[in-house]
DNA sequence: CTACCATCCTGGTTGC
DNA sequence: TGCAACCAGGATGGTA
């Protein structure tokens, strides 16, 4: 499931397909993924040249030439395939297409449909509705203890549903939400609120290491794989506590047995004696 | 304002 | 072997 860090391998797999080169063709295979794709976003694409390429959040942004900025969500099963040789069969859920000048094309697969891809001008990428709630990015300076205990205060959910939240920090998911509050020793059944002080201080670098530790392993396993892809695989031999449940914890001394709940419909993994 | 829940969708797995 | 039930989860929109 692509969070911040596969979302970040996939940019850094796509901008030496397509930075500098001509998206001659914009194929949409069906009217919509997550929301309707814009009336006028083939002919607003065709035929510009792709600046550059990066991440805010969850989102690739391909900032065009011409100053429109072509969003993409990869939801939670969609993947960015590069293609170089164009008369490799399509894939079921191969929904959109780009063509570049060189003849390499990018298919975006996604079967459960939960991406999206939009266009709308860059100088109002971060009042643009997808964006403007969004919180600082964990990999940045701009993410503090201190900014994020301000954020916490005085809210009654749970630290690892507030992890989730956009709005307070963007990028991590449920997986990387429970592997960096296992290496922050923090419970995810805290009340966020509660987060403050010194355990604010261990979560914002757990935050950081985890992502960039998978990006990290994204990033070396991107070298044997000819197409970035928002898939799992890499990394997931790396969790602690994510899909572990029944196990003897990772830290080997306290004799701790990963645990399973469910918070806000989605499962949490945590080891009881490790995080207070 | 916060909190909580249902919803979107398909594929893979489990269980009978 | 076949099929139904269930689960996975990012983001949003509605309700309390």
């Amino acid at each position: 499931m692509p969070e911040l860090p596969e979302v970040e391998t996939v940019c850094r797999g796509l901008a030496p397909v397509l930075e500098g080169r001509v998206l001659t063709r914009l194929t949409l295979r069906r009217r919509d993924l997550r929301i309707p794709f814009p009336k006028d976003l083939v002919a607003r694409t065709e035929g510009q040249r792709v600046a550059r390429i990066f991440r805010r959040a969850k989102y690739i942004v391909m900032a065009l030439e011409g100053g429109d900025a072509l969003i993409a969500h990869l939801g939670m099963s969609g993947r960015m395939q590069v293609v170089k040789d164009k008369t490799t069969p399509l894939e079921t859920h191969d929904h959109v297409i780009f063509t570049t000048d060189t003849g390499v094309e990018v298919r975006f697969n996604d079967p459960r449909r939960f991406g999206l891809l939009t266009i709308t001008p860059l100088a109002e990428l971060e009042s643009h509705k997808l964006f403007r709630h969004l919180g600082p990015d964990p990999l940045t300076d701009a993410f503090t203890p201190a900014l994020l205990s301000a954020a916490l205060k005085g809210r009654k959910t749970s630290i690892k549903a507030a992890l989730l939240d956009q709005r307070l920090v963007v990028g991590v998911g449920n997986i990387y939400a429970c592997e960096s509050l296992y290496l922050a020793g923090i419970s995810p059944k805290r009340k966020a609120g509660t987060v403050a002080g010194a355990r604010a201080a261990a979560l914002v670098p757990a935050i950081r290491k985890v992502l960039k530790q998978a990006i990290a392993a994204g990033g070396s396993s991107l070298r044997d794989h000819v197409q970035p892809s928002g898939e799992l695989g890499y990394f997931q031999h790396a969790w602690k506590v994510y899909g572990r449940e029944g196990e003897s914890c990772a830290c080997g001394t306290r004799k701790g047995v990963v645990k399973r709940i469910v918070q806000g419909g989605r499962s949490t993994f945590f080891c009881p004696e490790c995080q207070t």
